[in-house]
DNA sequence: GACGTTGCTTGATCCACGTCAAATGAACCT
DNA sequence: AGGTTCATTTGACGTGGATCAAGCAACGTC
């Protein structure tokens, strides 16, 4: 998520317990010889560049994918050409969870920036998981933890306003780029307009327009990728205000 | 997703092996040991009825759910009061999944009419799949599957319009039903038109008015909860038509 | 069998957002 | 520098579906 121009090279790490990410992508709990087991198993790619593919949509399943550095995009063909973008991975989330069941890929992913990606064979990962009970644990935790997001997801499609949608992406990406030592006010977009919109489920325009409202309100300022974020509680606010539109929301 | 006036007894088998439901609900390629021993430690609980919770949000996690027979609903709240449906659950489908990760209940599930269900102690599951490698590649597998049926969502709420969301709706109720050896054609729906707009991310005059839309068109026919679809062709039709909205969809 | 309660339908109106169209401006060529 | 392309912005306009407001049918309950 920093610029893409001046890729310095990247010292990669060669060791998952040296990694930067092992508490994000580590399952907790495991032995030091449980890592190394599992160090074993991960292959560490050379890295990708902007629009280059981790897989496409109906291809044999046969790995994970975790992002080390830099952000990818997953997506699902609909209908005819039309497309839903899933999610946006950060460094430390990890990708392809939802093929596990057909064993063939159902969405694609694509690579939004320079990134370095970790490469996990999940025929490895679950033999692995089955002689270490705790990575099996995480394992399930990481599954669920993905339901929860899609959760909020649905909550978010379902329910909320245009601008409670942007207020909450950015917020997000706050968060996240946060949690990995990166400023949560100050920082660039590495997808476009037209996938944010496409992502919130809104057209690109009404991104586009509230990016400048919102800055004529004084919560942020924009410019192009460059978002500095102003007014972290102001959003918060946006986020979790209750719409005037609840009436179909109360059940019995 | 039977009339709820008449519950005959319910003859309900107590062991998995038995169970009607074991090619939706048990994992394939279990041995019958393998079986039995998931089976000590299902617990198989008295009917419930109506309204009643197999668990509430905030509530600590500790097992999943199988319907057996019936349906219920799960749900989420949302700012101030407000919910979203998150799902309706048929014979054989497990429910909690997202609950393992945080080990609190983010959502609530409620009983729609009277159902029997299984509860399974998530630790003792956890136990039983480091024994049966088996078991625990379907564990991933359904999480997996979860996981795909959300994304499935998101397709509907972030892209379809209307008339496409109340058609997938309808189509998925018949191929679920289907499988379950019921009508794919001529149903009841245990759940409120409410329910329904809540879930689809519509209003229930919206519902009420794509209801009738339908039945004026013959596609189907409706009286209350009652339901029978006449064209199941035109149904897909309308879930599969390319929108000529697909303006924002395809990207780079 | 009258009476409240709850869920569903129907009609009239409104508005948030999508759509269409055009201008602006980066980035990238040659 | 000038031209091509593509992303973003901005304005004007239209509409799908939400909202508001009654009716109406089913189902209690006493």
């Amino acid at each position: 998520m920093t610029e893409p121009k001046v890729i310095s090279f990247e010292k990669i790490r060669v060791a998952c317990k040296n990694c930067t990410l092992s508490t994000l992508c580590l399952p907790v709990g495991l032995t030091g010889e449980d890592v190394e087991r599992l160090d074993d198993i991960v292959k560490r790619a050379r890295p990708l560049h902007r629009g280059d593919y981790l897989f496409r949509n109906g291809e044999r399943f046969r790995s994970l994918y975790v992002v080390k550095t830099g952000s990818v995009k997953s997506y699902a063909p609909s209908e005819e050409g039309g497309e839903q973008v899933l999610g946006f991975h950060l460094p430390g989330e990890i990708i392809g969870l939802d093929a596990i069941d057909k064993e063939v890929h159902a969405c694609s992913a694509k690579v939004l920036e320079t990134s370095a990606i970790c490469e996990v064979p999940f025929s490895r990962l679950e033999e692995l998981s089955s002689c270490i009970p705790s990575l099996q644990h995480q394992m399930f935790r990481l599954l669920s933890k993905e339901i929860g997001h899609d959760t909020e997801m649905l909550l978010l499609l379902g329910k909320k306003s245009a601008e409670e949608r942007l207020a909450t992406f950015l917020l997000s990406m706050s968060k996240r780029l946060h949690k990995r030592g990166l400023s949560p006010t100050d920082f660039y977009l590495s997808m476009s307009r037209h996938e944010i919109g496409n992502y919130l489920g809104l057209a690109v325009e009404t991104v586009s327009r509230l990016f400048t409202r919102f800055q004529d309100e004084g919560l942020l300022k924009v410019d192009r990728k460059h978002v500095e974020l102003l007014d972290l509680e102001a959003l918060e606010a946006i986020v979790s205000r209750t719409t005037p539109s609840n009436r179909q929301q109360r059940l019995t």
